[in-house]
DNA sequence: TCTGGGGTCCTAGGACCC
DNA sequence: TCTGGGGTCCTAGGACCC
């Protein structure tokens, strides 16, 4: 289908995908709270990452750690979270998607925009949600938009299970009067500090001044943030498989390290891990940056630009030693990870 | 209460070169 | 002796998202 004959933007997004994966496997779960998180060990050191919606109406979320959501919910199933399942399912659901009259874009393993051109959104996004659900047996919502930017917010209005339509039209009417913060690439930092300008609101952003954004956010993100509070957004949605442009790994030790040799080593295992992730890539690596978290919780990263790029282990390896040998160990060590950057894409994919 | 893992893009300062 | 402006690369950190 040509990009420019797509009128609308679907979001589609699976509803507690991960915990909804563990529930579809273990039937006797179903009405439970069950969380999802690190090795389903709520003693360790992990967040949670999914919870059920059981689970959440006991204050439980996403990012929480696991020895905070087993107080809050003790009756909880706890479960190791299994990334090659999720992949899995994740696969078959985008397998279907694909199977519809649209365009695909993949943007994580529970959601995806498609691009279409229908004159009927609304019958095309039950379809969507009707077949994930008959061939998946998982349930979705949907979002309609004129651009990303509405779809994907408009997704979260349609939770769980709807269906939901954001488009120039009705913007000012729903958007206007929340808080900055509700926007897609809005965070708390970004929101309090346009705070400090006087700006609150979708609409307030919408009127911002446009020179003082940029004097504030830098020459892209302020004029970004001003087109966010207008509902603007890129419009073309691409089939085009993602190039990664970095890999990486990381891991928070359930003990911290204090002896410098110990790092040493546990980067080297690291850095191993990452050069077979770059090997797999088929691309060279041209960077390989170490990122150290210290205790109590302070985290810096060091890189280097590796002689000549590589896939070669022992080079990344020695690469991952150089930029480690960029700190002070003075401090005992909580995570260590390693990320190895590619180039840029080959044009413009 | 104690804070995961895997990513992306932008900003800004300094080095260095012409 | 003091001086410009522009461009690119390198590096570290910030912010956000799922």
């Amino acid at each position: 289908m040509d990009v420019s004959e797509q009128d609308w933007v679907l979001h589609v997004d699976l509803d507690q995908f991960i915990a909804a994966v563990e529930v579809a496997r273990r039937p006797e779960l179903r009405g439970r709270p069950v969380v999802v998180g690190g090795n389903g060990d709520p003693t360790e050191r992990a967040v949670v990452a999914t919870a059920s919606y059981e689970a959440r109406a006991f204050g439980v979320h996403s990012g929480m750690p696991l020895k905070v959501a087993v107080k809050k919910c003790p009756d909880a199933v706890f479960l190791p979270s299994d990334g090659p399942a999720y992949e899995a399912v994740s696969a078959r659901v985008m397998d279907v998607l694909r199977e519809l009259p649209v365009v695909v874009e993949v943007i994580g393993w529970d959601e995806a925009f498609l691009g279409a051109r229908t004159d009927d959104p609304e019958a095309l996004a039950a379809l969507v949600r009707d077949r994930v659900e008959e061939e998946t047996g998982l349930s979705c919502s949907v979002g309609i938009g004129d651009n990303k930017l509405r779809a994907k917010l408009a997704t979260g209005f349609a939770k769980p299970a709807g269906i939901y339509r954001l488009t120039k039209h009705n913007w000012v009417e729903v958007m206007a009067d929340r808080p900055v913060a509700a926007l897609w690439g809005i965070g708390g930092r970004t929101s309090a500090k346009l705070a400090e300008l006087g700006v609150r609101t979708v609409a307030d952003l919408g009127r911002a001044d446009p020179d003082a954004l940029a004097l504030r956010f830098g020459p892209a993100i302020g004029p970004h943030l001003r087109r966010l509070g207008l509902g603007a957004g890129e419009t073309e949605v691409s089939a085009t498989p993602w190039v990664a442009r970095s890999r990486s790994r990381e891991t928070t030790f359930q003990q911290d390290l204090a002896d410098p040799a110990d790092v040493r080593e546990q980067v080297l295992v690291i850095a191993r891990r990452v050069a077979l992730d770059v090997r797999a890539e088929g691309r060279p690596a041209l960077r390989v940056a170490v990122k150290v978290r210290f205790v109590p919780f302070f985290t810096a990263t060091r890189s280097v630009t590796l002689p000549v790029p590589t896939d070669d282990v022992e080079a990344i390896e020695r690469g991952a030693l150089a930029a480690l040998a960029k700190f002070e160990l003075t401090r005992a060590v909580r995570l260590l990870g390693v990320r190895a950057e590619f180039g840029p894409p080959p044009d413009g994919s």
